[in-house]
DNA sequence: TTTGACTGCCC
DNA sequence: ATTCTGC
DNA sequence: GCAGAATGGGCAGTCAAA
């Protein structure tokens, strides 16, 4: 299949809206589409399989390069186009327009070609691997067609802002190979892989089905939604089961016999960089075949949680592990299990799974692993007291589930609600900003803030916002701070600091990046401090006291 | 040999 | 992660 | 209510520049 034809479905889709309208187009196209495998992950934005260790290794800053080397214009340029567009794909095209001039005898770019490249994009390591990796992109790029350059370079970042995603895809492989839009979404949810389902769906229903859960295949994990309170969950469900929400990572357990593999949530095998929980599986794990799934935590001498940061000093290591791994032992809970000798048990309800759970740890099992403790409840004193004592053990809050329910894989639905606090809020000094991009082109996408050093009479940066604010803010905002600004290099603007923001958080934390030595943990917008000025921002001592007080309580 | 920018992925 | 938005 | 698209801090690993 020629890339042009997947380039002018995209662009077809960028001007529709309707989500039945995307999947009619899209499923029209699968149905003509070779290569089906690598046009369905295209269409929806991912290059390689999420359970793929592939990688590109290319962001934006060497896309940029790309862009430059293939064009023949400065990087400036191409920062220019992006800051101008909001968007990398679109300043390519101009680019490749404007200055290219593509060669004669260059063929017809197909999507095999474009993937073939992508894989060796992926392969390229070691000394002058970058060069590489730009250099084969570039010839991409001279090779393409500008409107395919477009979409080159949204597929490199993983970011085609088209408005299609995997619930898109999924519908229209439903479509077009005449299946049913459950049975595409169990085998998508199974596999991780859209373009091997649609494959599969093309070759037919029956085909379809007889993809199952497999050990050594991730499962992708069902996600919990934001309650208000406790008493809303009770209000939701009837009853509820209560586990801790730990300030964790989630991880995915497939063990056969001795055998175990360990994935994280974006289902990346993480096996070799927790060799100890590795251990304490397998110690204490009475299970022969099985799918569980846990929460890792770093837990002190004082039994009280670790910051989240120790954890990530955990993930993804590769050297120096074990010597790591004494400094930081992590703690494993277990809350669920889908999958036990040879059975699917996704289908059954949370109560019975759990049932199964309990006894999957062997009597003499390591303290480092457990159970997850778990009340079910109807009675919402019992729900206030757990998640009071989840808060004051120094927990994020609680997880909120309903007993009936059965396991989801990769959905975010109702039967699992959690519950923390109402962030706190600190009222901080804008000094800068950065220009967004996609929808937020040519508007300040996102704010630096700082607190006040009144013994300096200075301000110090404690981070950035960019969320919470809702499209007609922005443009407000953007017209607000147009007077205000100092500098306007590239991406960064420097703004007089004039106004404050009341910006809400989930943690203060040490921070090396910036002046006042803290950042905030989850920054959001809660409002325009219309009424405060700087003289009235929080200061440095406040953070302080207020990081202090919050390692002191939890 | 050291430092720092960049990337990908935890939350 | 959080938040907003169009369907 | 869902799916998609904006955006946050911070860690390890990789590679290139200093």
């Amino acid at each position: 299949m020629k890339f042009i034809e997947f380039a002018e479905i995209c662009e077809k889709l960028e001007s529709v809206t309707s989500n039945l309208e995307m999947a009619r187009i899209i499923s029209k196209f699968l149905k003509s589409a070779d290569n089906l495998d690598i046009v369905t992950r295209f269409i929806e934005g991912s290059i390689f399989p999420a359970w793929s260790s592939e990688e590109l290794g290319i962001g934006p800053s060497l896309l940029y390069d790309a862009i430059a080397m293939a064009t023949g214009v400065k990087k400036r340029q191409v920062k220019a186009g992006v800051r101008e567009l909001g968007d990398a794909g679109l300043a390519c095209e101009k680019l490749c327009e404007k200055k290219m001039q593509r060669p004669l005898f260059a063929g017809e770019l197909t999507v095999r070609h474009v993937y073939k490249s992508f894989e060796a994009i992926s392969r390229a390591g070691g000394k002058a691997s970058q060069k590489k990796k730009t250099r084969i992109l570039a010839d991409l790029f001279g090779s393409a067609r500008p409107k395919e350059a477009r979409y080159i370079a949204r597929l490199v970042l993983e970011e085609l802002r088209i408005g299609v995603g995997e619930g898109t895809v999924r519908d229209a492989i439903a479509q077009a190979f005449d299946v049913s839009k459950d049975e595409v979404e169990r085998a998508y949810m199974l596999t991780n892989d859209l373009g091997l389902v649609a494959v599969t769906a093309k070759k037919g229903a029956k085909e379809l089905r007889r993809l199952d859960i497999e050990l050594g295949r991730p499962v992708k994990m069902m996600l919990a939604q934001v309650a208000k309170d406790v008493e809303s969950t009770i209000e939701e469900m009837g009853e509820v089961a209560l586990e801790y929400k730990y300030d964790g990572a989630r991880v995915q357990i497939h063990k056969t016999n001795s055998d175990i593999l360990l994935y994280s949530r974006r289902l990346e095998n993480i096996t070799k960089s927790l060799p100890d929980v590795v251990d304490m599986l397998k110690d204490g794990v009475s299970f022969k075949q099985a799918i569980l799934e846990g929460e890792v935590i770093a837990i002190g001498e004082d039994g009280k949680p670790r910051p989240f940061q120790d954890i990530l000093r955990r993930f993804r290591r590769k050297y120096e592990v074990k010597r790591i791994a004494r400094e930081i032992p992590l703690h494993l809970s277990l809350f669920d299990v889908l999958f036990l000798d040879g059975e699917g048990l996704i289908h059954e309800p949370l109560v019975e799974r759990r049932r199964i759970l309990e006894k999957s740890l062997k009597k003499d099992h390591a303290p480092m692993i457990e159970v997850s403790p778990q009340t079910i409840t109807s009675d919402i004193s019992v729900a206030e007291r757990i998640y009071k004592g989840a808060i004051s053990a120094g927990h994020e809050g609680v997880l909120a589930k309903n007993p009936k329910s059965m396991y989801t894989p990769g959905k975010r639905g109702k039967n699992w609600l959690k519950v923390k606090p109402v962030a706190e809020t600190l009222d901080l000094v804008v000094v800068g900003g950065m220009w967004g991009e996609g929808r937020r082109a040519n508007l300040i996408g996102s704010y630096s803030l700082a607190c006040r050093n009144p013994t300096m009479d200075s301000l110090l940066d404690i981070g950035r916002v960019g969320t919470g604010i809702t499209d007609e803010q922005l443009v407000e905002l953007t017209e607000l701070f147009k007077d205000l600004v100092l500098s306007d290099v590239e991406m960064d603007i420097q703004i007089k600091p004039e106004i404050v923001f009341e910006i809400g958080y989930e943690e203060i934390q040490r921070s090396s990046n910036y002046k006042s030595g803290f950042a905030l943990r989850f920054p959001r917008l809660v409002r325009v401090r219309e009424d405060k000025s700087v003289k009235d921002a929080d200061t440095i001592e406040r953070v302080r006291e207020l990081y202090k007080k919050q390692k002191g309580q939890t």
